[in-house]
DNA sequence: AAAGTCTGCAACCGCCAGTTC
DNA sequence: AGAACTGGCGGTTGCAGACTT
């Protein structure tokens, strides 16, 4: 069958975002949660293609994420788990909560791959014999599957604590959550777990801390908002350009996007601050611990770098698969 | 100082898989 | 059961700033 494209050509902006478009997606989201794309559009007016506001959201407004100046330790977890993967740049990036896949796929793409062509710095370098793109066959997602659970297990392991604290925020919000959304906004549907649940169950708290943090979305933060995307770095002839665009936004501790979520700090490396919490809690990629719960980098690390097994295995596994391409009775 | 080249990143495109009807 | 719909993913491109000549 043909597929009809995932919105109307005819009438759809494209190109770079405005800070006000973002602001728009962002109002909408605060209030509705991720999810249901294709109403997007339609209920906020952009006249945007759902996909985009999407990608949009998850690649750059979506709070807590990290942008530009990965740190060593990344860097080594990026090719290891290239060299374990493949290209699956989404299950990579769901070790490093903070970072896109995008981002991982461009950084990947302009700095790792030429830093391994040309000798790199030591780092596992990539197999020969990558698992084929196109094989998304079964010992994949076996493998995948593995990975999963022993991160799960690495994960109660080793943050017993940490994981209690939004089981804790989830615990409040279930007791008083149309207090604390009533107090946010007044109509405002933030105890309604509609968009947000598709996302995450996270969400209803997520409202709550919301509606009981430090950002209501008032004509002020607006206003704040706006004036901090103004006087950011101009991309472009007039174009308004993207806020937090790459190196400045990790380096630049007052970046606008830190402002506009209310001193969350999504821009940045460190934690989210014990007060309030970020107002996106929801937000956390879907089966990725979030920034209270992440695991140490170290420990997967570890059980990564240490235990050379799982990539010889892994490596084997696909060297294996290229030379005789075969159902494998996983 | 200007022109050309390189680099990095945001965004788009098309395909795929899961879900819904 | 199968078609339609939606969201997600990976590859690729276009553009603007940085750098080099």
């Amino acid at each position: 069958m043909v597929r009809p494209p995932c919105c109307d050509k005819e009438g759809v902006k494209k190109g770079p975002w405005t800070p006000e478009e973002d602001l728009v997606l962002v109002s909408y989201i605060q209030e509705h949660g991720p999810g249901n794309w294709r109403a997007v559009p339609a209920r906020t007016g952009l006249m945007r293609c759902s996909k985009s506001c999407r990608l949009r959201w998850t690649n750059y407004l979506r709070p807590g994420i990290k942008r530009g100046n990965f740190t060593e330790q990344e860097e080594k977890l990026i090719v290891h788990l290239q060299a374990l993967l493949g290209n699956r740049w989404a299950a990579i990036a769901s070790y490093l909560p903070e970072r896109t896949d995008n981002d991982i796929k461009n950084y990947w793409n302009t700095h790792l791959k030429r830093k391994l062509q040309s000798g790199g710095d030591g780092a596992a370098k990539p197999p020969a014999h990558r698992p084929p793109s196109s094989s998304k066959g079964q010992w994949e997602r076996r493998l995948q599957t593995d990975i999963n659970l022993a991160r799960r297990a690495l994960r109660e392991a080793l943050t017993p604590l940490d994981d209690l604290k939004p089981q804790l925020q989830r615990d409040a919000a279930a007791d008083a959550p149309a207090a604390g959304a009533g107090t946010g906004g007044g109509d405002s549907p933030a105890s309604s777990s509609s968009g947000a649940s598709q996302s995450s169950p996270l969400a209803p708290a997520a409202f709550a801390a919301a509606a009981a943090g430090p950002y209501v979305l008032t004509a002020e933060n607006i206003s704040r908002m706006l004036d901090g995307w103004a006087g950011r770095k101009v991309r472009g002839g007039g174009t308004p350009g993207t806020p937090g665009g790459a190196e400045s936004a990790s380096t630049g501790s007052s970046d606008a996007s830190e402002v506009s979520y209310g001193g969350a700090a999504v821009a940045s490396a460190a934690p989210a601050p014990a007060c309030g919490g970020p107002v996106f809690e929801y937000e956390a990629k879907p089966g990725v611990p979030t920034s209270h719960q992440q695991m140490p980098l170290s420990a997967i690390e570890s059980w990564l770098f240490d235990d050379d097994s799982h990539l010889h295995h892994a490596v084997q596994s696909a060297s294996l698969l290229d030379a005789a391409p075969m159902d494998y009775p996983f």
